[in-house]
Formats: structure tokens, C-alpha cells, sequence
DNA sequence: TGAATAGTGTCTATCAGACAGTATGAC
DNA sequence: GTCATACTGTCTGATAGACACTATTCA
């Protein structure tokens, strides 16, 4: 058994969405010491007698402070040390969250801000959480590349121009049409709605979803390996 | 502040080598309850006296439980939850590290033991440190496909054909010679040592190593990305 | 010389970018 | 009809697999 001083374990979550095409996370601003009044991120203590798992903590922080229930949601790193706050040596495991603008309120809430990732650059924030956000905006990009992971940016049903849409936000650059839907249809993830249409003064495009077998699975390998779990 | 009790928190390690084409890990027997005289992930809790971060933690387990110093080592996933550890809600934060079987003793040291992971598929284990050693190698395979982080798993200087072999045991499959040789070409970071070669009966081999500039940058990302950190 | 392994040349199938073409709606 | 956006055909250059070829050592 240990006799060492335990850690304190919390999550932060980076809650991650679109907004005017741009992505933007969502800040909560502190109502207790440390950093009190500062803007940072969700997060909040494990609860050791409610959560089962930290993936509880972490849907309890997003349902608390950001009214949200089952957004995509995946571990991103745990960020440790004695330096990181101020109260002493801590734990956060760290996750980041994904959802559509279209479910969320118009008005974040008091204390609530939503910031492009863009604008953080330069930025200080509290804690390491400004290295949080960068390695959640990091991850999101990387399985972009290889994933059909950006449908949770996006409702339900959606266009391939629409997807396409938020994949050049995300990747900083515009992305050949043809290319494109080679890439998704290879993926082998989506499926076309049927009738459903999307009309817009023009020719109506087709709507398309995440096939119902492959929910959970959206993050696929290059080529050869499986699906990827982490990574 | 909080006022829940806080979970015990701890590091394990799955230290990966290669021996004799087998991707094996290091397990130790466990001399304190609970699971005593099982064998299990070397690991232990982490010191906020003397750990700066958890990676010190590791660190200071692979020193004490393997005598080694700095193998590669990365932050592979946390695990957590009260059903984990009989003594309750707890906290893993899981590395793995890879070295080369040339670095080991030939014998392991008393109450340890080095284990094929193909062996460990049924088996049982303490925790679950089966999951950690299914997610670690999972990793490891994935990062082969675009990287060279498998340099990690031979001696600093080798020649094509072995890292071929390494290869090979890892993506449990035959790479074409050619198509293995541009491709590591293609990644940048490695460089043929001038007069070095290796005999062996035959037509000897150049010799090759990670390019110095490029220590610590090996996992390169597919394409268009930067060099992922995590992932 | 032959055996064994190292290393290269090169054909081909596949795939991604480029870009032009056609399709279908509103007006 | 025009305009706007959706969708498709197809050329081309780059890449990966296949596999035969040459190169260099030892016995």
C-alpha cells in the first residue's frame, strides 16, 4: 500500500465544435481559486462514489456544464505533475468531445464561451490547458485524415458537400470533389438515404448517415490493421 | 476542493522486446496483495515526493523493476474505475516501451519473466493489464505502418534486412524487399553509415541508423500532417 | 564454381489529383 | 433559357506490389 500523498485526479474535457466554420471550444469561466474568474476548460474531480470510470466523470462534467448528453466522446492523454497546479501534484485524464452546433443552444450559458482554436494560439490559459486543446485539435486532424470521425461536427443526415465542407475546415485547405468521395466511399462508412434529398435553390443533393452496424467504429487503420481503438 | 475520496493512483509499463521473432513483455510476480504471486505488468504508485510527472514514475519502475534506463517510452492510455483493483477506485496510467533484447541480461532477474504476447491471448491476468498489453501492442503495430518507431525494438546501428525482419514479426507477414525499401527510404529518417557494413557470409549489408536530427521525431504521420505526438 | 544474402531495375495495377463534363433543380 | 450546385468520366502522374535481375562475399 502506498504512503505516499495520492494526486488529485480530475478530466477536462476539450468540447470541440463548428461554428461559422470555424472550430471552437468551449471555455467555462473559474468561480473558485485557483485561477478563479479565468477562462479553462470544463473539467471537474473524479467522483470516486458516483463515476464507475473516468469516461462517467467526463459525461458528467459535459451534462453539468455544458447541458450535453452522448456527444462522441474519447480519451486524449492525461496530463501530470507536480508544476501543473497549484494545490499540488495532479492528475487529468483529458478527453475531447465532439458535437454538432445544430444541438446546441444558441447561448452557451452564463460563464460560458465558445472560442475558436484558431484564437488560442497566442493566448495564455490556465494550467496546461492550452497544451490540452492542442493535442485534442491535433488528434481530431490526424484521424481526419483516415477516419470519417468529423460526421460528429455535423447532424444526423447530412450532404457530402456538407461533410466535405467541414473537412477543409478542419485540414486548412480546399479538397478535390472527385477525391473526396473516393476517399469516404472507400472508408466504406456511409450510406445513402434513399429518397431523402437536401433542396437549396438547385440540384438536390443526397443525404447520407453513418451506417447503423458501423456506429462506434468510425475510426478505421490506413489499410492493412483493424480498427484503431486509440491513436 | 474536493471532498470525495480521491482514487490511488498509479503507472504500469508494458516494456516490449523482441526474442527470437517473438514480440514479448516483461511481466514480474507480485509480492504484495492483492494478486500475490501472480504475474503481472511491472508498475507501482506514483511518488509525489520524488516524481516530477508520471512519466518519472516510469521511469523509476522500469529502473527498479528491469534495471533499465531510457528505452523509448510513451503514454499509451489511462485505465480507471472501481472495478478494477479490489482495493478500489483507481488510476493507470499505461506506457510502454520498447528496447532491444541486445540491452537485457540474459536472465531476467528473479520473479521475472518474459512472455511471448501471442501466448497471452487466453490467459489470464491480474486487473487489467490484459486490455493494457492488448492496447500496447496494438499501438506498436499501428505506428509500424507509417513509422519507424520499431528501430527501438534493435540495436542503434542494423542493417535493412534486420529492420525487415522486425517488421515483419510485427505486421506478422512478409514484406517485399523493395516495397520495405523505398518505403523507409520514403520516411526520411534514416541514413547509411559511409564504410559500415556487417559480414556474414556472404555479401555484407550497409549499415544504417536513425538520422541524429531525427531522434525523437520518429513517428512520422502519413502525408499532408505534421509529426503526430500522441496517437 | 555455387550458395547465400544484399541490393537494384522495371513492369504493372492501383489510386489520388486535376479538371472538364453532365445532371437537376430554381427562377 | 441562365445560374448554382450536385454528381460523374477520365486523363495523368505517383506509388506499391511483384519479381527478376545484378552484386558481393565465403567456401
Amino acid at each position: 500500500m502506498s504512503t505516499y500523498t495520492q494526486p488529485l485526479v480530475s478530466v477536462d474535457v476539450v468540447l470541440l465544435t463548428l461554428k461559422d466554420n470555424q472550430l471552437c471550444t468551449l471555455l467555462a469561466r473559474r468561480d473558485v481559486e485557483p485561477f478563479k474568474g479565468e477562462w479553462a476548460l470544463p473539467g471537474g474531480y473524479v467522483h470516486t462514489d458516483e463515476d464507475e470510470v473516468a469516461e462517467d466523470s467526463a459525461v458528467r462534467v459535459l451534462a453539468t456544464k455544458a447541458k450535453l448528453t452522448s456527444p462522441y466522446l474519447e480519451q486524449l492523454q492525461t496530463f501530470t505533475g507536480r508544476a501543473r497546479d497549484p494545490r499540488g501534484w495532479s492528475v487529468s485524464v483529458a478527453y475531447f468531445a465532439l458535437v454538432p452546433s445544430s444541438l446546441l443552444p444558441a447561448d452557451p450559458g452564463p460563464n460560458r464561451r465558445w472560442v475558436p482554436v484558431a484564437e488560442m494560439d497566442g493566448s495564455e490559459m490556465p494550467f496546461d490547458h492550452a497544451d490540452i486543446v492542442r493535442a485534442a485539435v491535433h488528434r481530431l486532424r490526424s484521424k481526419t485524415l483516415y477516419s470519417t470521425l468529423p460526421v460528429h461536427l455535423i447532424p444526423e443526415m447530412f450532404t457530402l458537400s456538407q461533410l466535405q465542407a467541414v473537412y477543409e475546415t478542419l485540414l486548412q485547405g480546399k479538397l478535390d470533389k472527385r477525391s473526396f468521395r473516393r476517399h469516404v466511399e472507400a472508408l466504406g462508412v456511409l450510406e445513402a438515404l434513399n429518397g431523402q434529398t437536401l433542396q437549396a435553390g438547385h440540384r438536390p443533393a443526397r443525404m447520407y448517415r453513418v451506417k447503423p452496424s458501423m456506429r462506434g467504429t468510425l475510426t478505421l487503420a490506413p489499410k492493412n490493421l483493424d480498427v484503431l481503438s486509440v491513436d
